[in-house]
RNA sequence: GUGCCCGUAGCUCAGCUGGAUAGAGCAUCUGCCUUCUAAGCAGACGGUCGGACGUUCGAAUCGUCUCGGGCACGCCA
C-alpha cells in the first residue's frame, strides 16, 4: 500500500473515532495537494466539513487533527491554515521510502486505491454497425473504451471487453442492397448505390469478392428477402473484417463480438425482459403522442408496445416494438443489457457517442426496473472528433462517403499518437484533431513530452551500465541500510543509519518524487469518474518534473557515484510510473527516441 | 418546443462529490547546449471563470433564471 493511501486510511480512521462522526460524511473529506506548495505536501478539509457534526469551530478541530498527525512516523509538521485546512508536510524520506517501494509493476502500489475490486464489468465500446470501415469519431471511442477497461483491470475488476454487432437492424438490409447494387455493376448493369445506401468505395471489393466466391448466382435475383437472406451473412462478416482490421491497427481487442442476430435467434431474452417489465407494470399497450417540435406530415396515431419511461421521469415512453413487430433499437437493448445481466456483470459500461445520448436514459431507467439497482449501467458519453487539415475543418458527410476514416489517420499520424491525443481531453469535451500538428514533434504533442521523460529516463540506465558500470538495485547495497531497517516507511529506524536522498537526488528530486506519491489517488479519481483523462493529464505533470529534474541535475557522475546510485533508483520509479501510464492509454513506452 | 453537453488567458484545454492568491501547453517576449537526448529547462506577459440572482463561513465548482454554441428528439441505429 502507498504512503497516500495509508495516510488517507488512517485519517479516515481517526475521524471515524470521535464522536458522532459516521461514513457517510467522510465523502467529503478530501486529503490532496494543496494548490498552493508552500502550504505543505498534503492539505485536508476534514476539520471544516466535520465541524457541523462535532459540534466544535473548524479551527479548533483543526487544532485536535495537528496533534493526531504529528504522532505520525511520515508526518514532519502539521499546522492549521486559513478556515480551518491541516496541512502537512511530510518528511522526506518517508516520501522517498514510499516512492522507492514501487515495483516494476506498480500495481501493488496501487493496492489500496482501488474502486470496485473483484466486480465482474463488461466494458462495451466501438460497437459501430458492421456496414463500412471505421471513422475518425469511432477511433475516440475505441481509445476511451480500451482505457477504461485496462484502468479497471488495473483496479481489480475482472473486465470484459465486448462489441455489440448490430447485425440485425434495418441498416443491414440497406447494406445488402448497396452491395448488390456493386456486385451487378461488376456485371456491366446500369445501376446505382440506392440513395439512402452506403456509397463507399469499400462495398465494390466486397462486391469482387462476392463475385469470385458465388460467381453469377446473384445476378437475376431481385426479391430483397432471398438476397436478404443469402447475402446477409457475408456483407457483415467482410465489414467485421474492415472493421477488425483497423483496430488492429490501433491495437484494439475484443473478448467477444456479440452479434445480435444470434441473441434474436438462439434465445428469447428480450421476450423475457419485456415480460418482466410487462409484469411490474412498466410495459403497455399505446398510441405515442406525435413529436413535439418537427413537422411530421405523415404521423398515424397507432398502437405499440410502450415502455413506461415517464414512470421513471422521463419525457416520453419508449416502444419496444415497431408496428410490424420487430424490436426496436431500444427494445433490443434492453434485451442485450439483461443478457449481461444474466452473464452476471454487475457492472456495465457503455462508450458511446453523444449524438445518442439520448437513448441511454431510458435504458437506464428500464434497467433499474429489471435488476432492481440503478447503479449498474454507467454510459460513457463521448463528443465528436472534428479534424483540421491545414487549419482547414475536413467536412464529414456519411451520405457523400467521405469522412475521415480511422485507418488514414493512424497511418499518418500512428497509434501512438492517435491514442493519446483522443485521451487528453475529457470525454464531454468536443475534440479538434489537428493532423499536421500531430505530425509534428513538438509540444503541441504532449504524446512525445511524455515518451521523451520515459526514453531519458531509460537512456540513464542504459547509460550508467555501459559507461560508469553502475546498475540498479545497488544503491541499498552501499552502506544504506544494512540492519534490516529498509522496511518502507515507518520501520523507525534512527535516523543516522539512513542514508538521506534528498541531497544525492535534489530538490528537483523530491519534486519528482512527490508528484510520484499522489499516483493513488489520481488513479482512484479517475477509476471512479471512469475519466482516463486524469491520467493523461497526470502523465504530463510527472513528465514535467521528469525534465525538470533532468535539467537540474547532472544525474549521471563518475565522481559521485553513490548518488548516481541514489538518482538512477528514483529514476526507475519514475520510469515504471510513466510506463504504467502510457500501458493504460494503450501507448508505447520507448527506451529511447 | 423538450432533453443532454459545452462556455475558464489571444488559441487549445485542465481544474467542478464547494475550499486558501484559478492552472498547463501553444502563441508573444527574455535567457540556458564544451558534459547524461534542447522532442528539454528557467523567466516574463496574459483572467469581471458567458451574465444575473440564490444557497454557504466560503462558489469556476451546487441551485434557479438568462445569453451564446453543439447534439438529439415517433415504430433509424
Amino acid at each position: 500500500m502507498s504512503l497516500y493511501t495509508e495516510l488517507r486510511e488512517k485519517l479516515f480512521q481517526s475521524l471515524l473515532g470521535m464522536e458522532s462522526v459516521e461514513t457517510q460524511i467522510l465523502q467529503n473529506v478530501v486529503l490532496e495537494q494543496p494548490k498552493d506548495k508552500t502550504h505543505g505536501d498534503l492539505a485536508t478539509n476534514a476539520a471544516m466539513v466535520l465541524t457541523k457534526v462535532v459540534g466544535k469551530p473548524p479551527r479548533i478541530l483543526a487544532e485536535e487533527l495537528v496533534s493526531i498527525f504529528e504522532a505520525w512516523d511520515a508526518v514532519e509538521k502539521a499546522s492549521v491554515a486559513g478556515p480551518g485546512f491541516v496541512n502537512i508536510s511530510l518528511k522526506n524520506k518517508s516520501v522517498f521510502d514510499d516512492v522507492l517501494s514501487v515495483q516494476d509493476s506498480v500495481e501493488p502500489y496501487l493496492e489500496g486505491a482501488e474502486v470496485g475490486k473483484g466486480t465482474k464489468t463488461i466494458v462495451e465500446y466501438v460497437s459501430i454497425n458492421p456496414t463500412g470501415p471505421i471513422h475518425v469519431g469511432h477511433g475516440r471511442n475505441a481509445a476511451f473504451g480500451d482505457a477504461i477497461a485496462k484502468m479497471l483491470e488495473k483496479a481489480g475488476h475482472f473486465v470484459h471487453r465486448e462489441y455489440l454487432v448490430n447485425d440485425a437492424g434495418g441498416q443491414i438490409r440497406v447494406l445488402v442492397n448497396s452491395l448488390h447494387a456493386r456486385y451487378l455493376q461488376l456485371f456491366g448493369k446500369d445501376i446505382e448505390v440506392p440513395a439512402d445506401g452506403y456509397p463507399g468505395d469499400y462495398l465494390i471489393d466486397i462486391a469482387k469478392n462476392l463475385k469470385e466466391k458465388d460467381g453469377d448466382k446473384w445476378l437475376n435475383v431481385s426479391d430483397s428477402e432471398v438476397l436478404l437472406d443469402g447475402l446477409r451473412g457475408f456483407a457483415v462478416e467482410a465489414c467485421m473484417d474492415l472493421i477488425r482490421a483497423d483496430l488492429a491497427v490501433m491495437g484494439v481487442k475484443f473478448d467477444r463480438f456479440f452479434s445480435e442476430l444470434d441473441m434474436h435467434r438462439e434465445s428469447d431474452i428480450m421476450a423475457r425482459a419485456v415480460a418482466i417489465l410487462r409484469e411490474k407494470g412498466y410495459i403497455y399497450e399505446g398510441v405515442l403522442p406525435p413529436p413535439k417540435g418537427k413537422e411530421m406530415t405523415d404521423y398515424v396515431p397507432v398502437k405499440l408496445t410502450l415502455f413506461k419511461a415517464t414512470a421513471c421521469g422521463l419525457g416520453e415512453d419508449q416502444p419496444v416494438y415497431k408496428r410490424n413487430g420487430e424490436p426496436t433499437y431500444f427494445g433490443q437493448d434492453i434485451g442485450y443489457h439483461y443478457d449481461k445481466y444474466l452473464r452476471g456483470f454487475r457492472k456495465m459500461v457503455t462508450v458511446i457517442g453523444a449524438d445518442q445520448a439520448g437513448s441511454f436514459t431510458p435504458l437506464a431507467k428500464a434497467l433499474s426496473v429489471l435488476t432492481g439497482k440503478d447503479d449498474i449501467y454507467q454510459p460513457v458519453a463521448y463528443e465528436m472528433v472534428k479534424v483540421l487539415r491545414n487549419g482547414e475543418p475536413v467536412r464529414m458527410s456519411k451520405r457523400a462517403g467521405n469522412f475521415v476514416l480511422l485507418k488514414q489517420v493512424l497511418d499518418e499520424v500512428g497509434k501512438d499518437v492517435f491514442r493519446f491525443m483522443m485521451l487528453t481531453v475529457k470525454p464531454t469535451t468536443p475534440l479538434t484533431f489537428d493532423v499536421a500538428k500531430a505530425i509534428e514533434k513538438t509540444m503541441e504533442n504532449p504524446v512525445f513530452y511524455v515518451q521523451y521523460a520515459h526514453a531519458r529516463l531509460a537512456s540513464l540506465e542504459r547509460l550508467a551500465a555501459e559507461d560508469l558500470g553502475v546498475r540498479r538495485g545497488e544503491f541499498n547495497e552501499g552502506g544504506e541500510v544494512r540492519d534490516g531497517a529498509s522496511e518502507v516507511r515507518g520501520g523507525g529506524a534512527a535516523g543516522g543509519a539512513d542514508l538521506d536522498m534528498l541531497p544525492l537526488v535534489g530538490e528537483a528530486g523530491l519534486d519528482v518524487a512527490k508528484t510520484l506519491m499522489m499516483y493513488p489517488q489520481v488513479f482512484e479519481q479517475s477509476v471512479r469518474l471512469l475519466e482516463p483523462h486524469r491520467l493523461v493529464t497526470y502523465a504530463r505533470e510527472v513528465a514535467a518534473a521528469v525534465h525538470r529534474w533532468y535539467a537540474d541535475v547532472r544525474m549521471l557522475d563518475k565522481d559521485d557515484l553513490e548518488g548516481t546510485r541514489a538518482r538512477l533508483e528514483l529514476a526507475a520509479r519514475a520510469r515504471y510510473v510513466l510506463a504504467d501510464l502510457l500501458d493504460t492509454c494503450g501507448v508505447a513506452a520507448p527506451e529511447r527516441m
